[in-house]
DNA sequence: CTTGAAAAACATGCCGC
DNA sequence: GCGGCATGTTTTTCAAG
């Protein structure tokens, strides 16, 4: 199943400092980090390392404005689907990683089967978006709805 | 408005290859991102400094694997309200900024007023967030939707 | 924009405790 | 586990074409 490939590490208080820390900035150096959380600079170094290896830190990447670098929408799309077989789903899964504009996609439960968050330059992008999403799979229902403001968006978690 | 505090640096074909390398690995070195770019590595240099000047680049932080730190459960809550006067307004943004389980928010155009994505240990422990909330704010109308499955959730952007 | 140089800061691995 | 030392690498600034 998609949940239970997934082991989970145990942290202690110093990897969830360190985390804390490294997710706000990850150009830190070993020894400065080593001294905010009290260990030496090896141990810290062994301590990423060990992070890094079990997939607890998956990168260090830069932080883009979405906004500032010409991506100005954000668009939440919600899907009703009505067919669950094994070849519609395929191709679903394969819609969803080939196209870029789809920044998240979760399969919920309840009544909306799944929930897309989708990055555009524009509205008129996204119209161009969403009739290229529905040429390639067949959908029951779809609701699109425009962020006005984003309060919140925070890539930081509360570890 | 919040909408219109963003200026736009123009970024041309050379920014955005350096920003899509960056997104995915900000620990390059200035020497090997230069050869990749085609340009010298005091060009590159330069023009990351203009990036994170201009907030295109917001910061360099390491991208945590949710369920493997123990967060293993993301929920959505869309949020209907009828008091929109600034009082209310106000409590609302302090709650979503001081509460660090709430990793997004959005002002939606459409029925929903709000949209959260929240990302906690366990459902006993939305269970609990949701208490705070709600005891914070008043609200006309929640609904919660578990993500049953994480299809996508892409921190890099289509630049 | 480029090359090249140079100092300071840093990463990395090894050593003995 | 720790601290320190040694090596090579990287960052950062600067000069000059």
């Amino acid at each position: 199943m998609s949940r239970s490939d997934t082991t989970q590490p145990k942290l202690d208080e110093t990897d969830r400092k360190i985390l804390r820390i490294m997710q706000q900035d990850a150009t830190i150096s070993f020894e400065r980090l080593a001294k905010k959380v009290n260990i030496s600079k090896t141990a810290v170094w062994n301590r990423i390392q060990r992070l890094q290896q079990s997939g607890v830190i998956v990168r260090q990447a830069a932080i883009v404005d979405g906004r500032r670098a010409g991506l100005q929408e954000v668009f939440f799309v919600t899907i009703r689907t009505n067919s669950h077989d094994a070849g519609w789903l395929e191709n679903f899964h394969r819609a969803i990683q080939e196209m870029p504009e789809i920044q998240e996609a979760h399969r919920l439960a309840g009544e909306i089967d799944y929930l897309l968050k989708v990055r555009v330059p524009s509205t008129a992008e996204f119209d161009a978006f969403y009739k290229r999403l529905i040429s390639r799979i067949s959908i029951y229902n779809v609701t699109s709805s425009l962020s006005m403001e984003v309060l919140k968006e925070e890539t930081a978690l509360p570890v």
